[in-house]
RNA sequence: GGACGCUUAGCUCAGUUGGGAGAGCAUCGCCCUUACAAGGCGAGGGUCACUGGUUCAAGCCCAGUAGCGUCCA
């Protein structure tokens, strides 16, 4: 191997290897195992979220690969509807190419396909950088063949069972994408606005009860006022509800509207009368059909005045009750301006009461970025409410656990008061939805337009027109778990693999995703019992990945990490470059530029896939978001350097010698042998513990602590006197040890760290007689009691102490650790004899100590530094080393933290409450920890006496 | 307004039946000791947000307050 760790050196070669060899697929024995990759937006590209999710997944994956199951981690990618449109089309513009409408439809998709060649390979070639062990040659694209009849079906079947149905509805609209979205592409935001307070006047010389010709409505929004098909009061409110029934004279527009009784006119908010725009607002929508208003739809699709406005009746049929006018002035202007227009001529009027300030939230579309616009239209709907009762019983008896438990929560909240999801879309690219139409406007539903017709016995004579929306992105990636296995047919892969065992997400799409493939999943798929099957058994919740400063990372933020540039470095300019490149706005430009030179004053180094994997999975704390910290990636870059340098080490003392593999050839383990064996059986245990609780920062610490503190920090300098002056057999027993501990750990850590062990263990396996192509397939280390040896784990910690209480010394009194010492012991038992005895050789090598030489209580003694193990005392003769002061200094610091730990347990043991109540055990923890403390304080005072002398 | 989460060392974070506060990085001191200076050895550093309660005992349980964050309305 290599004298220094160099990962982009190894990195993808193994990789090839493994890819080729076909080490990703799934055994086709053993007990299922299947994880589901949630697909990436196939024209994107992978931040650290996805690098987050999928170190997660790949660990799940090659562990449960190693301990023997039937392993398939499926991946693929997503058709992100809008997103990809709006990429196509920009990219389009900034090319000067024809606009999509000026190609046309068939041409368009083209583009986008092709888009979708050229750029494609971006996050496959991330994910194999990434090290991710999925089946490539499964790949699938939601607008893939197989996948696309999964939707067709699924629409087909729904519709026929009543559960998908087309409406006229006020839905959310984006008028700079010319599209609708669901609610939960909405954001609200909270703006600073104002309220005007309009007079309408009362029809037919009606007053109010103080004897106005008006009443006073107030809006954020003037511009409905020409929509306005009523005006409500509270049907309790004293002021107005002998005006119900009565009739108001709508300025601008001349119409007579009626002032209906209604609970949604909060008589303590504001006027308490409240003008309704049913065909622009979701609450007037719903007091609209109570109390039968028409509707009237005075905005074009992209937010202008229309020259005409479109009347309905409350059930969206067409209706002449009232005027269609607009007036001129208004038409055609873009509906901001039209608000301006609308508020002059209130005023102009002299109908303008007065403009308040006021909080408000407006909904903004997620992708368009611009305020969304309710808005009367024709759309299709999957009713939900049926479908999410079975998904929600599923969470509440078991059948799907959420980690961290907490986001049930959220989940039952969404299921209870669930809304139809709209899930038609004004776009081209997507699913087309499987609807046709005939000249009479009817609709017909079927999977091509020959089925249509053969079902409902229409001629060739009758024109069908095909419905031009598509499907929203998330309704087939609702269908991801089954689809991608094949569905509708009853394939292997579906018996196999389905229902698949976690599904690793982020919080953000439990709504979006996860609740909706759970309810389509259990709709359609299931067991030989007729019992619908979960998608998958357990949801593991992932956390966002923040910056250092804890923002959100965001392309127009400009802080945006490439899991890439963390694994391959980068410098300062070519981060520049990528961060500010596309930018809209030169000003942010200039902005990024200064922060990302002060986060990165030198760009980003090199460290590696393992590196970026080992932190990642060291942050996944359960259940909350992590900010992005530069140094635990360095640091566990350090990590691997060691690992990397203590294999090297292993090697070097182990290649080309007899290392006990032989069966005949005898050998001897001395107690660090069988200390880091049983240590290691330990780490195995609580290591598969933590895997199997998916905590992931529990198992990186685990593995982090052995590998450096034990493995390197002690066993390894224990192993030195060994090899260098231990007999044959010993060495060989010794040898043996370093080769079979570290040939485990690297089986042991590879799920997290995949490349470095591979790249290490190639070169440990065959020293023990292990040939394989791939630690990958190897099986995985397994907890075995019997290779714990108690006594050996109990000396060995016993010998630490000893070192550690020289060191210490050392350490305290500047003594070089190069500089032998001879030490005296005193009050040694029985059992600190033998264990002196026993390990002479490692505590002479690690502390470096010339002699240790017992001696009696009664004998005199020169001064010396002390420290305590247990009740032996280690004694450091002063002379020529160590300065009086400083040694009096050091017991003083010493006795006065033993006197606060003495006094503290002291008050426990003479408080009669404690004695009385506390377990038995606790008491006499306590008991001994004052006998301890006593003792020690006893023999410091001692020493303190006889340096004092000196 | 409702729900959930967070607040522990200078920074980023662990702390799972309540029983002597931890890690990584940073800081300070000593060391180029033949695996490793991306290293070794040692040290310092915390009224566990605040207030009250339960308990012999609270970072942990309960109630409330403040600040931050997220989702929903």
């Amino acid at each position: 191997m290599d004298k220094t760790f160099n990962p982009h050196k190894i990195e993808q070669e193994i990789y090839k290897n493994w890819e080729d060899s076909g080490q990703f697929k799934p055994s086709g024995e053993g007990e299922p195992y299947c994880i589901m990759i949630p697909p990436p937006n196939v024209t994107g590209s992978l931040h650290m979220g996805h690098a987050f999710q999928q170190t997660i997944m790949d660990s799940l994956t090659r562990y449960k690969r190693m301990c023997g199951n039937n392993t398939l981690w499926q991946v693929g990618t997503d058709h992100a509807g809008i997103a990809t449109q709006m990429v196509v089309e920009r990219k389009l513009a900034a090319e000067n190419q024809p606009t999509r409408k000026e190609m046309g439809r068939d041409a368009f998709i083209e583009k986008i396909w092709d888009w979708k060649a050229e750029s494609g390979n971006t996050i496959t070639n991330q994910m194999r950088r990434l090290g991710t062990s999925v089946d490539w040659d499964r790949e699938r694209f939601t607008m893939d063949e197989g996948l696309s009849n999964a939707v067709q079906e699924v629409f087909v079947q729904l519709y026929s069972e009543d559960l998908i149905y087309r409406g006229k509805r006020l839905v959310n609209w984006d008028p700079k994408l010319h599209t609708a979205i669901s609610d939960l592409e909405v954001e609200n935001k909270d703006k600073k606005g104002h309220m005007w307070h309009f007079r309408y006047p009362l029809a037919d010389g009606v007053k109010t009860s103080d004897g106005k010709g008006y009443l006073i409505v107030a809006t954020t929004r003037p511009e409905t006022v020409l929509g306005d098909t009523g005006v409500a009061v509270n049907p309790e409110d004293p002021r107005y509800k002998d005006l119900i029934g009565k009739f108001i004279e709508l300025p601008l527009v001349d119409r007579r509207i009626p002032i209906v009784g209604d609970e949604h006119a909060d008589m303590d908010k504001g006027t308490g009368c409240v003008k309704i725009t049913p065909a622009h607002d979701f609450n007037d929508y719903e007091v609209g059909k109570r109390h039968e208003l028409p509707m009237i739809n005075i905005l074009t699709f992209t937010g202008e005045i229309r020259q005409v406005a479109e009347v309905f009746d409350t059930n969206g049929e067409a209706s002449d009750a009232l005027s269609a006018d607009l007036p001129e002035v208004f038409q055609g202007l873009e509906r901001f301006a039209a608000r301006k227009a609308v508020v002059a001529k209130f005023e102009e009027m002299d109908l303008l009461e007065e403009i308040k300030d006021h909080d408000l939230t407006v909904p903004y579309g997620d992708r368009g970025g611009v305020v969304i616009e309710p808005m009367l239209t024709d759309q299709w709907y999957v009713r939900a409410a049926p479908l999410a009762k079975v998904a929600t019983e599923a969470v509440t008896n078991g059948d799907i656990q959420f980690v961290p438990k907490q986001y049930e929560n959220m989940y039952f909240s969404w299921m209870n008061d669930i809304q139809d999801w709209c899930i038609s879309r004004q776009l081209w690219w997507g699913h087309r939805i499987p609807a046709w139409y005939d000249e009479q406007g009817k609709v017909y539903v079927g999977r091509d337009e020959a089925q249509v017709r053969a079902e409902n016995n229409l001629s060739e004579g009758v024109k069908l027109t095909q419905d031009d929306d598509v499907l929203d992105t998330w309704f087939s990636s609702a269908l991801w778990t089954f689809s991608t296995l094949g569905w509708p047919d009853n394939t292997e892969d579906l018996k196999t693999f389905h229902p698949t065992d976690v599904l690793v997400t982020g919080f953000d799409i439990i709504f979006f995703w996860v609740a909706r493939m759970i309810m389509m999943t259990m709709h359609f798929i299931k067991d030989e019992n007729g019992k619908p099957q979960v998608p998958f058994k357990t949801v593991y919740v992932t956390g966002l990945i923040r910056d250092d400063e804890g923002n959100k990372m965001s392309k127009s933020k400009g802080n945006v990490i490439d899991p890439l540039d963390m694994i391959d470095g980068i410098s300062l300019d070519d981060l520049l470059a990528k961060r500010t490149g596309n930018m809209m706005q030169p000003k942010m430009a200039e902005k990024i530029k200064k922060q990302t030179s002060k986060q990165f004053p030198d760009g980003i180094e090199q460290h590696g896939t393992d590196a970026l994997r080992f932190t990642l999975a060291a942050l996944a704390s359960t259940g909350r978001d992590i900010n992005w910290d530069m140094k635990r990636l360095e640091g566990y870059r350090n990590f691997c350097n060691k690992l990397w340098n203590a294999s090297n080490f292993v090697l070097m003392n182990t290649e080309e010698h007899d290392c006990g593999f032989n069966p005949d050839s005898a050998m001897t383990l001395s107690l660090a042998d069988k200390w880091i064996i049983g240590q290691y059986q330990h780490t195995i245990k609580a290591y598969r513990e933590a895997m199997d609780t998916y905590r992931f920062d529990i198992a990186a610490k685990i593995i982090y602590e052995f590998t450096w503190d034990q493995f390197c920090g002690w066993y390894i300098e224990l192993t030195k006197p060994v090899l260098l002056k231990g007999d044959e057999q010993q060495q060989r027993g010794t040898r043996h040890t370093l080769i079979v501990v570290l040939e485990s750990l690297l089986r042991l850590m590879h799920p997290i760290m995949p490349f470095i062990t591979e790249t290490i263990w190639q070169n440990v396996s065959v020293l023990a007689n292990c040939h394989s192509a791939t630690i990958m397939n190897q099986t995985y280390p397994e907890y075995d009691k019997s290779k714990v040896d108690a006594v050996a784990m109990a000396d060995l910690e016993w010998v630490k102490g000893f070192v550690v209480a020289i060191r210490t010394i050392r350490g305290e009194m500047d003594i070089a650790p190069s500089k032998p010492l001879s030490v005296l012991i005193r009050n040694a038992s029985d059992e600190d004899i033998r264990r002196l005895h026993e390990n002479n050789i490692f505590l002479q090598s690690i502390a470096k100590l010339e002699a240790i030489t017992p001696i009696q209580e009664s004998e005199d003694t020169p001064a010396c530094a002390t420290s305590l193990l247990g009740s032996l005392e280690i004694m450091i003769p002063m002379a020529g080393l160590i300065d009086k002061n400083a040694e009096l200094t050091r017991i003083a610091k010493a006795l006065d933290k033993l006197e606060k730990d003495c006094a503290r347990t002291q008050g426990k043991l003479n408080n009669e409450k404690f004695v009385s109540n506390a377990p038995d055990a606790v008491i006499d923890k306590e008991k001994a920890k004052l006998a301890d403390f006593s003792m020690q304080i006893d023999k410091l005072k001692e020493q303190r006496t006889t340096i004092e002398s000196l």
